[in-house]
DNA sequence: TTGAAAGCGCTAACAC
DNA sequence: GTGTTAGCGCTTTCAA
């Protein structure tokens, strides 16, 4: 099939070429009837507008980068869903690139969404990132940029998150209300912020209930479901006395669950298990596992909504960067629900 | 930030921007010198090359355009996470669009991709279409197309599907090799080609194995929680004697054990309960739920390795296209895992 | 080993 | 209303 361009329908009508691309742009200095004509003979040529050509000349290429750590992660495909549907009704398309948790994969996908001269960036960061200057230069090119749930510290970038904070307090105050003392909390390394913040509620809520901070119930580490089974190992074998863990995420929670389990402790009678995010999972299993709901179909459908307010400013400068945070969710399951009523 | 070009990085040099085009694109006939010079000013002067006018020029976009109903959905999502990877490791981006299971959206950006003049296609394709002349469209452009999970059924398109018709018939022979007699099948109208498949391995197994088929232990419906909780609870109602429910997919059969276990019905004991899909849950839930694995990261590998070969074929219409269909796997959990061995 | 020049398909300023 | 013209930033002959 050859490929079509205006000209073969120009030369079809017998009028210049221009006047074919003003006619398919709905140009209102076109008559009607012109336009009627192109539009039947770019149907009949079965004409596709190239957007290469059209973005090049006109500088706008109604692309859209997206960046995510994985979409083998529920969270991330989830809210990618959101993301991706309003930017369509809106005439975007999506460029996807997963950086695997990479530092080196993120950098390579953000330069490719430069190259392609996309027209914003809206990015979770990546695990291992710890320098953002390639995120800085998307700054400084003024390409929108914006982040949702991970963000990089330090730069003036608009985001969209939820309370982590108040995701920490709310967890950590429901298992106080349910009697528990002794609460755990497993955090990741201090690199990424959000689970620094987790911890901050955490703590914030143990003093306002005038429970002490005790060094050794807060575990540093990682997130997987094998290492919430080692640290539950760990604490056994140091003999540390709990009874109650926060987990920085579900599956690690899972695994402090289904070790405590395999150690016939009794949940949450004898200790109690919240994760955070809301994973699907978590309904289904026995018992079934608190957690803090993420909101991601609002954080997604949040994210692309600011995200289009900052395509159409004119000033992104100027424009003080906005921080949406929206409100985490407190889901009781049978891990924590040792009382009648929290 | 201006916007830099090969014509800066010439001008800065004093060498044609021809030269530095070629040295950016390491061409062997640039000598070492001058090519460590352009790319030091290229750095200096922090360049970056546009992939719309270098696309536009040679006609090779190195996109990608991936449509598939919903990321939502975590099976696709896992099987765009493995392609994604894959293509982009071989330098290839990816422009990602969700039909959300409608044939007008499914159409609308199979046409952007083809304005966006995208090296090839990987679809899987939305439950409302039955139309597929946009599918026809790209193949008459010669552009590579391959399917997966769900195929346009009457076009010669490469695929990559998993043997459903297998996969049912392992799923009941388990259950049969489990001692398990009065076998039930959920499965859904049957509209759809791969439960069809599934309810046609689940009968062959039984026929082989030499058990009844008996009609009122094949139950035509829906797939979901609820639903599979229905199915038990009709059963019940019913008086209908089994031992045994292979249900269409997890969550279904998730609800069946759900409402087994309500009932204080003994799982595997009593009553076994199979699968289909492997959903991430089935391990974590107790009993765990043996399952029938789809393949989601081989099926994304292998929709890629094979889509990277038409993308480096040179005759596209020639070579006939390819249908590899995987292996399911079963997974044995608790849920039906009442002889030591099977 | 490098330079000159054409042109990919389109948009948009400037004519008339 | 429509045509003419000049590029967008590159790749790729053809020459030297």
């Amino acid at each position: 099939m050859k490929k079509v361009t205006i000209q073969d329908i120009a030369k079809e009508l017998n009028i210049s070429f221009s006047t074919v691309a003003r006619a398919l742009n709905d140009h209102p200095a076109i008559s009607e009837a012109t336009k009627k004509l192109v539009r039947e003979a770019a149907q009949k040529l079965n004409y596709r507008q190239n957007k290469l050509a059209s973005s090049l000349r006109s500088g706008h290429s109604y692309t859209i980068g997206i960046m995510v750590p994985s979409l083998g992660v529920s969270f991330f495909s989830s809210v990618v869903h959101g993301i991706e549907k309003i930017m369509n009704e809106n005439g975007y398309s999506i460029l996807l690139y997963q950086s695997n948790e990479s530092y080196e994969s993120e950098k390579k996908g953000i330069e490719t969404f430069l190259n392609s001269r996309v027209a914003g960036i809206i990015a979770s960061v990546a695990k291992e990132t710890t320098q953002y200057e390639h995120f800085f230069e998307i700054q400084k090119r003024n390409i929108p940029l914006l982040f949702f749930d991970r963000v990089a510290e330090g730069l003036q970038v608009p985001a969209v998150t939820i309370d982590d904070y108040k995701g920490g307090f709310l967890a950590t105050e429901h298992l106080i209300r349910q009697g528990y003392k002794r609460i755990v909390h497993i955090t990741a390394g201090q690199t990424i912020g959000i689970f620094k913040e987790r911890l901050r509620g955490y703590v914030d809520a143990l003093q306002l209930y005038g429970l002490p901070v005790d060094k050794s119930l807060i575990l540093y580490g990682d997130f997987s479901l094998d290492f919430g089974r080692q640290c539950v190992q760990e604490l056994y074998q140091k003999k540390v006395a709990f009874d109650a863990v926060f987990a920085l995420e579900d599956f690690t929670a899972m695994g402090v669950l289904q070790q405590l389990l395999d150690y016939k402790v009794r949940v949450p009678e004898e200790v109690g298990v919240i994760g955070f995010a809301n994973e699907s999972f978590g309904a289904l299993v026995t018992p079934g596992l608190s957690s803090i709901d993420q909101q991601t179909v609002p954080m997604g459908e949040a994210a692309a909504e600011l995200f289009l307010k900052m395509l159409r400013s004119e000033d992104l400068y100027n424009n003080l960067p906005k921080h949406i945070v929206l409100d985490p969710h407190l889901i009781v399951r049978g891990s924590t629900e040792r009382l009648a009523s929290s």
